[in-house]
DNA sequence: CGCTCGATATTCT
DNA sequence: GAATATCGAGCGA
């Protein structure tokens, strides 16, 4: 299946937010006792956007650091960053060419395949609990700082986001950003409405 | 259910 | 030293 490419990302932050919703996002690992890749993957169901110099919750507020340098750089690329001592989160990199920098936190996943591999890396067995959270995606997913600055356009790359064939027939909700203190004006969380059940 | 706490990276004060 | 784009465990109502 194929990749948005690098002009997808090169579009307003909060635009690429929303079109984010739907997707698949993909991770390769190497299954080292067996000698086979594992596909993991999920459906992006929460995300949000954070820009820059004009965005007070975002990392690039204050400018350039070796930390949000990602944001900064070449768009459609990985950001990871790791918070509160114990969490990893996982951004892509997505500004039109006006902006200097900009982001796309993905929130949350529907678990898809490999999902007994995401399990064991969480330690759970709550389906409900696997990929609902930033930092549960990671975990879920075996991704810390080794994985920053990949390429997520590349179809090959070991973390990647796809296309998916099927329409999206679900509403998109449009809020404020999960604990966001400030800039609250800015409605840039985009997600699913919760499946009917 | 809702609250508090601990894990301790990174940046700013 | 304080704040932060988090999570899960433990506790009490």
């Amino acid at each position: 299946m194929s990749c948005p490419d690098r002009s997808f990302y090169l579009r307003p932050t909060e635009i690429v937010a929303k079109e984010l919703i739907g997707k698949r996002l993909v991770r390769i690992l190497e299954d080292r006792s067996n000698h086979r890749l594992e596909r993991l993957s999920g459906i992006i169901v929460e995300t949000e956007a954070y820009g820059n110099a004009d965005d007070r919750a975002s990392h690039a507020y204050r400018g350039l650091t070796i930390r949000n340098s990602p944001m900064f750089g070449e768009v459609g690329r990985t950001y990871v960053y790791f918070i509160y001592g114990n969490h990893f989160c996982l951004n892509v990199s997505a500004r039109s060419d006006q902006r200097r920098a900009g982001a796309v936190l993905l929130r949350a996943l529907e678990p898809r395949e490999g999902i007994h591999i995401m399990n064991k890396l969480r330690n759970s067995q709550n389906i409900h609990d696997l990929t609902s959270g930033p930092g549960k995606i990671c975990q879920a997913m075996d991704i810390s700082k080794s994985q920053n600055y990949l390429d997520m356009t590349d179809p090959q790359s070991e973390l990647r986001i796809e296309y998916v064939k099927e329409d999206c027939i679900r509403e998109i909700a449009v809020t404020q950003r999960v604990r966001v203190r400030y800039a609250t004006n800015k409605k840039w969380r985009f997600a699913f409405n919760p499946v009917p059940s």
